[in-house]
DNA sequence: GTCTATAATTAGATAGAC
DNA sequence: GTCTATCTAATTATAGAC
């Protein structure tokens, strides 16, 4: 592995800054270092240091990396559902064909200003472990069946592209986040994965694939 | 990391298998690990019980874990420039429209047999390493201009969807692949990545999204 | 609640017998 | 070329001072 920092506070000692606000730091800095690296490659000493702090804290705090992991994945998936509902509710006239477009829409903006899920997302999903079936069972269900339902009704509407329902969840996530989850590899090839315009484009292009009969 | 294999070649001691065997075996073992628990998740330990040999086996043939990556890597871009060649041969009457639906069924094809390369490529595409850049200057670079001036013919042409070049390549890697790089998700979903109904149905969907004027 | 010190395990790489 | 034994460094987790 590669080395990545190593300043575990300098200068302060014992410094109290209340327990909500180490615990937010960790999570935030675990959540990027989960992204990039892995569960079983990220460090729980790289993160602390990220976090301005020490290893052991995240021991005091969170019992365990695995329970830091869980923690990172429910603050982000409520960040993802937040984002959706924002731009759901931003529809004027919200029947069915303009609310998946808005959920579209939603995936490529969040994948965009924050990959760590779907980074996350993609490292867990090549193997099998308890954190896998944990995300499937709480998480992953009920998104996958809710899509699956839209799609089967789009489709019989005729609005939709001729997409089998037992793909649509993964062609979805893919087309609309591995730009962003990959984005480190996008700009070392030019690609500019964080313009404004990269992403609007993006969704406009996804939205007009998926639903041609728009 | 969770615990995986611990069988070091039972009762037969030092058999001389031969210099490409072995070699063989451990790329075959290697690109299975690093594919399912990335670069530092993988341990070279157990990457050589499972290509059934002891751990020092794999400095003798490689001189290093990195190597042994590097080797992995171009075993899987010479099959997926295999697979992609056999599948635009086969086309009967090859202009542009009809090459480029070939390579997206190549890709969507290869994804589902050798999900190993995706799976690998998605690990290494979430930070930057030496690895990375690497695998962008002297394998992928060529590969994503190479689509883009594909895509801005058939965009001219009418027959492309209305998508930016600058995010063609990740969506299309996207949409084809993430299914097979997240088979294990996709399981405990109930799909069933594997079934020859589904790569088939895939691949039409996927063509007929991306090139609507075909 | 924060920090230092450290225990217990595992990692990749090397030396040398056969 | 294969195997055993081992070195050094890194890992997560814990004990205890302040």
């Amino acid at each position: 592995m590669e080395a990545r920092l190593a300043t575990p506070v300098p200068g302060r000692d014992r410094v109290n800054r209340g327990t909500t606000d180490t615990r937010h730091r960790l999570i935030e800095a675990a959540l990027v270092e989960f992204a990039a690296h892995g569960y079983d490659g990220a460090s729980t000493r790289a993160i602390a240091a990220s976090a301005g702090t020490h290893q052991p804290q995240i021991n005091y705090h969170f019992g365990s990396k695995h329970e830091l992991w869980r923690q990172c994945l429910e603050r982000l998936l409520t960040e993802l559902d937040d984002t959706i509902a924002a731009h759901v509710q931003g529809i004027s006239r919200p029947d069915e064909p303009a609310v998946l477009a808005g959920i579209v829409r939603a995936l490529v903006t969040f994948a965009s200003r924050r990959p760590e899920l779907n980074r996350i997302m993609m490292h867990e999903g090549t193997a099998p472990s308890d954190r896998l079936a944990w995300l499937v069972d709480t998480h992953l269900a009920w998104r996958q069946r809710d899509l699956a339902r839209r799609w089967n009704r789009l489709r019989d509407a005729g609005v939709a592209a001729p997409v089998p329902v037992n793909v649509v969840h993964h062609l979805l996530i893919g087309a609309a986040s591995l730009l962003y989850a990959n984005a480190p590899e996008a700009r070392l090839l030019g690609l500019e994965p964080d313009a404004s315009t990269t992403v609007t484009g993006h969704a406009n292009g996804l939205v007009s694939m998926l639903l041609p009969g728009l």
